[in-house]
RNA sequence: UGUCCCAUGGUGUAAUGGUAACACCCCAGUUUUUGGUACUGGUAUUCAAGGUUCGAGUCCUUGUGGGACAACCA
């Protein structure tokens, strides 16, 4: 915090350090978060909830959480729960209990009648295609309907003989008297009230009238006193009527204002599309580590202030805006390396035999913990006289700058000793299954005394005191930058089938035998793991690789 | 064809009429018992044209480009 630079406002700040100092409601500021209970939260939420939460706190305020509720067809509890376990795990607190649209049915039906009382509203007996017709287009006006002017006494009886079931859905809906000439559609007598005979998770049977979006967020927002309701871009067309409402409501003056939702490249963030990819099975649920949604993104190992680090790099304007992945991938590493313990595990290993070293003998080595953290401590690492290395830490035919072991080659072994490759072994397809090599007693990791100069560093594992663990290794989900920008192609035709990547056959220092899920790693020279909330099992690790670390060998290969 | 919003390095975000900067990415190097981290340096930017002004990324006009908007969804 106290690090924090010298960079202007952004355009939310600005607006209320301008209404702070004009006293605007007495300087109290008080933001909601407002997500339907339709699906999960995922990381554009995560802005959306940095931006609510986090601003108001700035500037003394709270924010209230409220569920938007008001279309009980595609609304369940399961995800009120979800949300806020994804919510709290980010680490915020929302102001009090939390609250829902249901919570105010009565209350915006008293406005409706309000509304119609005073021949702001009436009832539209006419089909969905008509209504639609008579709305106009873009360029062109609406046309008013038959049923506008009709007496306010009919629109009162009809209104509340919708409310009391006596029409079925669809057979008529209440309508906000704006401007059918309106440039903006939405003014054009929007539907405010419509019927659904559908119990509602909350509500239940209560009600078979619903309030539409227009109808409901603005009015909840002021019946909380809401100073400030900060939304994405696509609800800017909506601000007109949310004045309107409030205007004719005469109700607290809540304001509303927008920003650019978050994209990332390579990801998809439509709710929709996400929920297919579960329905199709393609990935394995919505905590499916490779899911952009909060939960997903916890199980694969980020932390919440990786998430809001991030969250504050990408900053918050008005323009549309893509986000390159590697800055979300950039803020994990930036949070693991400072938090993960070092381990050492391979990934594919093969047998290295130190023909020099005594048979059935163990020496206890101490490692560092992690050297970003003095605190974090050692731990102990047995070596012996069978290890396994990385499959590819070993080339016969290496290049000159290939600093891992090769033939005749010298390469330390990471807290160890330097040992010398002398030999190998072949099967029949000229893969590598054995390697035979010397080591240098004097060349102890911390007192060296050798004098042979070795670039390279290999992580290493003892077999005979080796844990067994699955990795699971990911990548991202789609290969293409924008996989559904295309008009003529289905996202899914961009999934990359090398998303997910199972390795069973893993060899894991002993020390890790006492890890617990979700606990956090650095695999050595590898990457950040994390062990698998949903797989682990008693007698059985799996881990998920978080993201890797920086392989600059991987990019001189490239060119 | 209409209305509204937006336009700053490759990607994002600042600069509030007065020296265009920060982060990520990319490149080069230093350190290193992680080819990690850290550190140093580098490439690269105001959509265009007019106007206002001593001075414009910022204000005005026009153009260009991008986005949003016609669900009984939110």
């Amino acid at each position: 915090m106290s690090e924090e630079k010298e960079k202007g406002l952004n355009f939310i700040e600005q607006i209320i350090e301008k209404d702070l100092s004009e006293g605007l409601h007495e300087g109290r500021i008080l933001t909601r978060f407002p997500p339907e209970p339709n699906g999960y939260l995922h990381i554009g939420h995560a802005k959306a909830i940095c931006v609510n939460f986090e601003t108001a706190k700035k500037y003394g305020g709270k924010t209230n959480l409220r569920f938007d509720d008001t279309n009980p067809e595609k609304e369940d509890t399961k995800y009120v729960d979800a949300i806020k376990a994804d919510i709290k795990w980010l680490g915020f607190e929302w102001n009090g209990e939390e609250r829902y649209t249901s919570d105010y049915f009565d209350t915006l039906f008293d406005y409706a009648l309000k509304l119609v009382k005073e021949g702001k509203a009436y009832v539209d007996e006419q089909s969905a295609e008509i209504i639609s017709e008579q709305k106009g287009t873009h360029t062109e006006e609406g046309k008013n309907s038959p049923f506008r002017d009709r007496p306010i006494e009919e629109n009162v009886t009809r209104f509340e003989e919708m409310r009391d079931g006596k029409h079925p859905e669809g057979s008529m809906v209440l309508r906000a008297k704006v401007d059918m000439s309106s440039p903006n559609m939405h003014l054009r007598d929007p539907f405010i009230y419509r019927i659904k005979h559908e119990t509602h998770h909350r509500s239940g049977d209560k009600w078979c009238i619903y309030p539409m979006y227009d109808f409901a967020h603005g009015q909840s927002d002021s019946i909380e006193g809401i100073t400030h309701s900060f939304c994405s871009l696509e609800f800017e067309v909506h601000r007109p009527l949310y004045n309107w409402l409030i205007e004719e409501l005469e109700i607290f003056p809540s304001k509303q204002r927008e920003f650019a939702r978050l994209n990332l490249n390579y990801t998809i963030m439509s709710k929709r599309k996400l929920l297919r990819l579960v329905e199709d099975n393609v990935v394995d649920g919505w905590d499916d580590p490779r899911m952009p949604t909060i939960s997903g993104l916890r199980r694969r190992g980020y932390t919440s202030d990786s998430i809001r680090n991030f969250c504050t790099k990408v900053g918050i304007a008005r323009r549309e805006n893509v986000i390159d992945v590697a800055l979300l991938e950039f803020s994990v590493k930036e949070h693991l390396n400072k938090i993960t313990p070092r381990v050492m595990c391979v990934l594919d290993p093969i047998k290295v035999i130190i023909t020099n070293y005594p048979e059935g003998e163990t020496e206890d080595l101490t490692l560092i913990n992690n050297p970003e953290d003095e605190d974090a401590g050692s731990r102990i690492v047995p070596f012996s006289k069978e290890i396994y290395i990385e499959r590819n830490d070993f080339m016969i035919d290496a290049p000159k700058k290939f600093f891992r072991l090769k033939p005749e080659g010298f390469v330390r072994l990471k807290g160890a000793y330097i040992i010398q490759a002398d030999s190998h072994l072949t099967d029949e397809n000229g893969e590598v299954t054995e390697i035979h090599c010397t080591y240098f007693p004097d060349s102890k990791s911390g007192e060296d005394t050798s004098g042979i100069k070795c670039k390279g560093v290999v992580h290493w594992v003892s077999t005979h005191h080796a844990v067994d663990v699955e990795v699971r290794q990911y990548d991202r989900l789609f290969s293409d930058e924008s996989p559904d920008g295309d008009k003529e192609k289905d996202f899914m035709e961009f999934l990359n089938p090398e998303s997910l990547t199972i390795l069973e056959n893993c060899k894991a220092e002993p020390h890790l035998k006492s890890a617990e899920p979700g606990d956090k790693f650095q695999f050595q020279r590898l990457g950040y793991f994390c062990v698998d909330t949903k797989y682990t099992t008693s007698d059985k690790l799996v881990f998920n690789r978080t993201v890797t670390l920086r392989d600059s060998w991987a990019k001189m290969q490239k060119k």
